[in-house]
DNA sequence: CCAATGATGTCAGTGACTGTCATCAGGCTA
DNA sequence: TAGCCTGATGACAGTCACTGACATCATTGG
C-alpha cells in the first residue's frame, strides 16, 4: 500500500509544523534547530538538508505565491496596461491570504516578533518583485517601467497586508489592496 | 596633545577600513572576523563591541544617509505635495552618492557579490522608507499616503541607483532619479 | 538476489556571536 | 599624591548555526 517503510512520510512538512509550533511557544531565538528536529522525529542534520537555514522553514510557501503572481500577470488580458495587470495579480494573491486567514496571522506574528525573520521576509518580497517585473517584461513592458510597476505593486501589497493583519475585524484584503492602489495613484499623480 | 594613550584612536574606523579591504580581497564569506580585527590591531571581541554583526560594518554610514533624507523632507517648502517633497529628498541623497563616486561603486560591488549583504541592504532601505514616511507624517501627510509615497520613493531610488551603478559612463544620478520618477508617474497613471 | 539510489543518522569540525572577568589608561576627588 | 571611578580593551570559555564526510538501510529495478 503506502510507503510506510523506514521513515515516516512528509519529513519536510513535519519540520515546518514543529518549527512553527516551537517558534510560537518559545520564540524564534529561544528555539534551537536540534529541538525542531527532535520534535519532528529527525536529526538536526536532516533539517538542513530540507531547509537552507533556520529561517527558511517559515518561508517555504513563497514559491507557490510567486507562481500565482506570475500566472496572474500572464493571464491578464492583452489589452491591460502594465499597472492593471499588476493590480490584478496582487489582488488575486490577496484572495489567497484571505483564505488562509488565521494561519497567515499566526505566521505573521512570529515574523513580526523577530528582526532576522523580518529581514528574510524582505528578501522574499524583493524576489516576488523581481519575478513580477520579469512577468511584465514577457508581456512586452520595457524597462524601467516593468521594474517600477513591480516595485510599486509589491509596495502596495506590503502596506495593504500590514493593514489587513492589524485589523481586528475580518476586512477584505482584496478591497484594502484596491484602496491602497488608488491611494498610490493619487499620491504619485502629485496631489 | 593628542590622546595617544594606551590605544590607537578611531578603532571603529580602522575596523571599517580593514573589513572593506578584506571583503574586496577575498570576498565576504572567505573573511573571518578574527582576520578583520587582527588587521585593525584589535581583537575579535572588540569588533563585536563596535558592530552588531559581520555585515553591519559595511552599513555604518546609513545613519547619516537617513538624516539627510529626513532633513530634506523637512526642508521642502510647505506648499510641496507629498510626492514632490519625497522627490526632492531622494534627489538630494542622489547627489551625495554622486560625490562619493568610486567609493560607492566599490562598496556596492562587495554587497552585490553576497546574498547576506544584499539581504542587509534591503533592511537598510526599509529603514529609510520608514524614516521617510515618518518625516512625511510630520508634514501632515496622512496614512496610508505617507507610507505609500515613501515606499514609492525608495523604489525609485533603488532602481535608479542600480542603473547608475551599471552605467559605464559617469551619468548624473540625480537625473536618472528624476527620469525614473517620471516613469513611475506614467506607469501608475495607467498608461 | 543483487546493485544502484535516496533519505537519513553519526561525527567531527568551523566560525559567528555572547557572557564574564581581568586589565589598564585617563580623569576626578579628597 | 593617593585612591577611585569610568571606559575601552583583552582573554577565555561557551553556545549554536551550519557544513563535509562517511556509514546505514529501505526501496526500486534488474
Amino acid at each position: 500500500m503506502q510507503g510506510m517503510g523506514r521513515w515516516e512520510p512528509n519529513a519536510r512538512g513535519r519540520l515546518e509544523q514543529a518549527a512553527l509550533e516551537l517558534y510560537l511557544e518559545r520564540g524564534f531565538e529561544q528555539t534551537t534547530v536540534a529541538e525542531i528536529a527532535k520534535r519532528a522525529g529527525l536529526t538536526e542534520r536532516t533539517f538542513f538538508r530540507h531547509f537552507a537555514d533556520k529561517r527558511e522553514v517559515l518561508f517555504w510557501g513563497s514559491g507557490t505565491l510567486q507562481e500565482h503572481l506570475v500566472n496572474a500577470v500572464a493571464d491578464a488580458p492583452e489589452s491591460a496596461a502594465p499597472m492593471d495587470a499588476t493590480a490584478a495579480a496582487i489582488e488575486s494573491v490577496g484572495a489567497l491570504f484571505q483564505e488562509r486567514g488565521e494561519n497567515a496571522r499566526r505566521r505573521q506574528a512570529v515574523i513580526a516578533a523577530n528582526a532576522e525573520l523580518r529581514e528574510r521576509e524582505l528578501v522574499k518580497l524583493a524576489t516576488l518583485s523581481a519575478a513580477l517585473a520579469e512577468a511584465l517584461r514577457r508581456r512586452g513592458v520595457a524597462e524601467p517601467a516593468a521594474s517600477l510597476a513591480a516595485e510599486a505593486g509589491i509596495a502596495v501589497f506590503k502596506i495593504a497586508f500590514g493593514r489587513w493583519i492589524s485589523e481586528t475585524g475580518g476586512a477584505d484584503l482584496s478591497s484594502i489592496i484596491r484602496e491602497s492602489l488608488d491611494e498610490l495613484k493619487a499620491v504619485t499623480a502629485g496631489r
